[in-house]
DNA sequence: TCTTGCATGTTAAGCGCTTAAGTTCTAGCA
DNA sequence: TGCTAGAACTTAAGCGCTTAACATGCAAGA
């Protein structure tokens, strides 16, 4: 274990080049000559060499690193866009490290605050609770960039998913379809659940239809299958739920009492989560579109570095998935 | 953004104590008068000094980090375990930073490498498909120890869980519940998968119960509900699944064909992961005991890294979770 | 009164790398 | 032939910290 570990000096002395030159082959800098730069490349590999990040990073001022702080590592959803940051970044030749809290505020400011002492390139904060104070003061340090969570930080850049939109989307799928009687059920005060909820407003209303068939209250299978129960005696033909994962059960509770979906009550979710894949190809959603929000922010991480000091706000539309969970109202 | 943060000089030219003596101050060591430690600590706060840990690292050869390889971030048993190393770690004062391959062994690898280049003081990886010739050429240089997973690495610490005690188990409370028609939807070659259905097998067996009634192949809820479609001719009367997630897809395709759980069909799930959750305080499970898994994980790097050099295997026994999927055979 | 010893510092070297500012040396050109 | 430009390096300073080795002053024991 730790074997004395192979350093530039030791490349340098079996090679009979300087250092700096060695250096600069390892790092494709022009400047050397490409014989020398081959023979650097292939005793540095016969030696076992792996380069001292800690020692560049102090000398460089940089760290090629980037920090992504993730909420919660059980929500898919996050789960997702942390894999399409990590993509991106490494495409852009920067590593991705992964710091988590799991909701506690305390464990995720201490992902942030190693990150700043790690002289991360940046950070990028996935659908944490931290306070919008702390986050200021990290980010007078290096730039931070919110992605799908709003803290109320105004300097900073920021990525978010169109959730009103999203929610008058799924909306707007069902009415298409022909269904007048829809209800919708919520999330609280959940991620997202306000906004939704507003767009199922919109859509109602801007349809001329009732507005106020509201039922749930969480972001949870049972609040789906309560919801079912709720609106057992005066069923709606259509459901727009504020998840996939009350989508499911609340599928779950009408399969119980033999509603057919979508032959007798259309459903659509929202996140186009994993979750989704239990039934298959089967659940229409709302996808958030976690590619295009996780490549954004590490371009926006990209254009702090770049220079730009305006901080962006950043709303990207979502997408209606069309599944097999809804269908065309029947006509009488 | 990164205006000249302040450094040790800066608060020793600030005390008029030298430099040394202020990290000693800070980092808590003997050696230093309370009253100047008080003051060390007052000006540092003041000057919002951070301390440099590329610096740190680079002097000191430690940098207090260590590193965690998560195989699949959706896999919620990895959260949870991650989540306890990460716990345990910070009660030991080790920073945890996460790195993630999403089950692609070239991206698991960059992380790995990542962590030895940062010079973290150890590595565990989590479920992850290295190779075991990479493991060794880093555990070369910090020590690795696998959790829940068992690379053919021999001179790795590993922890995992008996998943064949864990099969057998799920297995005989099906059997203790009166049930005789049991088959298993198995997981194929990811982790635990052949422990899990060895187990079935032995307490099939052991009770001279066919033990040949297998379907499946993967640890996806496809996977699952695509069992529950393959045995809709003759279904047996429980099922033991490989997985949670198995399991709740398996449930999810039984709900839409009107099979009621535990009514007309028990199911076992593995892992006790919170996916368990969407179906309420419902699946009857195993528990892998991911907190006894990652403390384990973390006091066995603590040892290495205080200088025990030979191999250990640990195996963590598991624990029946009786929830309310599985029931006693009705007599008929 | 003269050591000892301890508490409380200080000095200085150095961790492994990067980078700005030289130094050679060769080739091209007038 | 002499001059210059560029290629291909080398030198040396320094990034911000830690740590072993050394200094200093003061209380206590002989």
């Amino acid at each position: 274990m730790v074997p004395a570990r192979p350093t530039l000096g030791d490349i340098a002395e079996a090679t009979g080049i300087s250092e700096a030159a060695v250096s600069m082959s390892l790092r494709g800098l022009p400047g050397v000559s490409e014989a020398t730069r081959q023979r650097v490349v292939d005793v540095a590999a016969e030696l076992g060499y792996t380069r001292n990040l800690a020692a560049s990073t102090l000398a460089a001022n940089r760290s090629g690193l980037i920090g992504v702080v993730v909420g919660d590592l059980h929500n898919p959803f996050f789960a997702d866009l942390s894999d399409a940051i990590s993509a991106v970044a490494k495409a852009s030749g920067l590593r991705v490290l992964l710091g988590t809290g799991h909701y506690d505020r305390r464990r995720e400011l201490d992902a942030l605050e190693t990150f700043r002492d790690l002289r991360a390139d940046g950070v990028i904060i996935v659908g944490t609770r931290i306070g919008a104070r702390a986050i200021e003061t990290i980010d007078a340090h290096l730039p931070v960039v919110a992605a799908a969570c709003l803290p109320r930080a105004s300097k900073l850049d920021r990525v978010v998913v169109d959730d009103r939109l999203g929610g008058r989307m799924a909306t707007e799928h069902l009415i298409a379809c022909g269904h007048t009687d829809i209800a919708h059920i919520h999330g609280g005060a959940g991620a997202g659940g306000r906004e939704r909820r507003a767009g199922f407003r919109d859509a109602m209303q801007a349809s001329g239809l009732p507005d106020d068939h509201i039922v749930g209250g969480e972001f949870t299978a049972e609040s789906g299958a309560k919801a079912v129960v709720e609106f057992a005696e005066a069923p709606p033909t259509a459901v727009v739920a504020c998840s996939d994962v009350v989508a499911w059960g609340a599928m779950a509770e009408l399969a119980r009492h033999g509603v057919g979906v979508p032959a007798d009550m259309s459903v659509v979710g929202y996140d186009n989560s994993s979750i989704a894949a239990p039934v298959g190809d089967f659940l229409t959603t709302i996808d958030g579109d976690r590619a295009t929000l996780g490549r954004r922010a590490v371009e926006l991480l990209l254009e702090r570095l770049g220079g730009r000091t305006d901080p962006v706000l950043e709303v990207v539309p979502p997408r209606l998935v069309i599944r097999h969970s809804t269908s065309p109202m029947e006509n009488p």
